[in-house]
DNA sequence: TTGCACTGGAACAAATTTCGACCATTATCC
DNA sequence: GGATAATGGTCGAAATTTGTTCCAGTGCAA
């Protein structure tokens, strides 16, 4: 039995499909589909069953899940405690900030600190899915959270309370405030609707885009909104406290010079980021 | 990182030596170096170090280890449940007794379990080393213990008492009873040694040998005294309780079907060999 | 010293694995 | 119905991994 099959088994039942999983894998569906009936023969029986929608995991198969996903999450940790050895501040070290935050928040920060530390290149990734600390995702994550797991350590930047906008074009045409715009969010800030919803968004930038194109009403975190040129406050609404951003580092990783480093900058760097995001900016002026 | 490259580490350093493992590995030592060369580049840092002794493990290595094994374990685990599937009585099935009780006790047991089960191929491990049953490398094992481990299942054969034997040839040459052999053997049954140790085995086939020699008395299992025809128990000496006989399988595999008969099959051959094993055996007469 | 047994490294040939392009099938949508 | 985009399977060519063979160095014993 080859231990790396186990890695195509794993991702073929979470992707659903065997390209998907070749792609997550780097590979072609051909390899995955012969390594995953490698590893069928190896084990003496079948794996999945085809069934209506797509295959179904065996009895077998549904047995061996967890114990693959140990022997992921211990993979995952030799990785770890491979990388939180690097003392060198030359080489790589992977940051993952929501597209949002990046763009109106720390954008000009990460420039600095690149400039900053010109040996180490920085892998950003941008994503709104929460990219996994412990599976070694990413080395530092910056999300906007009220409670960071166990696992992970790191420090609280700032509060992110949330702020009702709206388009001026929308207070011009329209003057009831009862047309809403709604997002539905992966981190869950999906705020109360308290009238008409014309609209669902599933990303800040798409909600923002809904709202400045005057269709409704809608609430986003202040750093998204009071950077908008093209969105105001809500008049009459103050910012309502939400849940904090924090930057956030695996347990194991916190030896790692370059995790140590690009906490540190960032922190560092609060007191200019912190206005931009707590609601306290003076907020430009539609244009 | 390929987790196949974790085997050969673990291998390596269980074995010592590249050329080691590559045979237990079964490939060559050319693969298993370019193996650890590789996981080292992966991980970017070195896992081993010259030393005055051969290798030795880096920090880093050392730390790696238990994660690696960990995934070991959870790799045999799929094995085992794997295995534990097969519902047919056709197939594979491993056996590990250690040599001595195969030739004395259980030859003829397992010469009928065999033409009874003529689809079932026996995979016999004759081993003084205890072959482990969670490292899936016996799938049934026939072992002289007195508290039979927790991950272990099945049923006490027999008790196994010992008993002092001594070859005509020493008692015709000299009356005292005052040269011993000692048994330096792994399932720790060194006995009591009341005067001078003239020789020392390290199994018991080595150690009847050096009995039979005239080179002094030892204490052996009675099975392998008994069935001596160049050995007799020291006049005025009784067999003495000791471990007993037990024949075990893994709790994950109980439910195989192969593993099952197996088990029943030499269960229910005890009247057979019990008399044989406890020292209630007719002891032959010297030759 | 010499011979022997062992260590690990390097280079090339052989075997295996992977890739990439094709195929048939199915489900969905217009 | 037909078009489209999925799914997974097959097969020869390309790439990678492995096996083989040789090499130099080391420790040990005769």
């Amino acid at each position: 039995m080859h231990w790396d099959h186990l890695r195509a088994f794993l991702t073929f039942i979470r992707e659903g499909s065997v390209r998907r999983a070749a792609k997550t894998l780097n590979t072609t569906h051909s390899t995955v589909a012969r390594q995953l009936k490698a590893l069928e023969a190896d084990l003496g029986g079948p794996l999945f069953e085809p069934g209506p929608e797509g295959r179904v995991l065996t009895p077998l198969g549904r047995r061996i899940v967890p114990m693959a996903e140990r022997m992921e999450d211990d993979a995952a940790a030799i990785r770890r405690a491979a990388f939180a050895e690097d003392t060198t501040l030359a080489g790589p070290v992977c940051l993952s900030v929501s597209e949002g935050l990046y763009l109106n928040v720390f954008a000009s920060v990460i420039d600095d600190f690149l400039r900053h530390y010109p040996m180490i290149s920085l892998d950003l990734v941008m994503s709104d899915a929460l990219s996994s600390l412990s599976r070694r995702e990413a080395d530092v994550v910056i999300r906007i959270t009220n409670k960071p797991p166990d696992s992970a350590i790191g420090r609280k930047l700032s509060p992110s309370p949330l702020c009702a906008y709206v388009a001026p074009r929308y207070l011009a045409n329209r003057p009831k405030l009862d047309r809403w715009v709604a997002l539905d969010y992966g981190p869950s800030l999906t705020p109360i609707l308290p009238a008409r919803v014309v609209a669902t968004a599933s990303s800040l930038q798409s909600a923002a885009q809904l709202i400045r194109s005057g269709h409704g009403i809608g609430v986003l975190p202040c750093f998204q909104g009071d950077t908008d040129p093209d969105l105001i406050r809500l008049p009459d609404h103050d910012p309502m406290p939400d849940m904090d951003i924090w930057i956030l580092t695996h347990t194991d990783l916190k030896a790692n010079a370059r995790v140590r480093v690009l906490l540190d900058y960032i922190y560092d760097a609060v007191p200019k980021i912190a206005p931009i995001v707590s609601g306290l900016l003076a907020q430009s002026e539609p244009g």
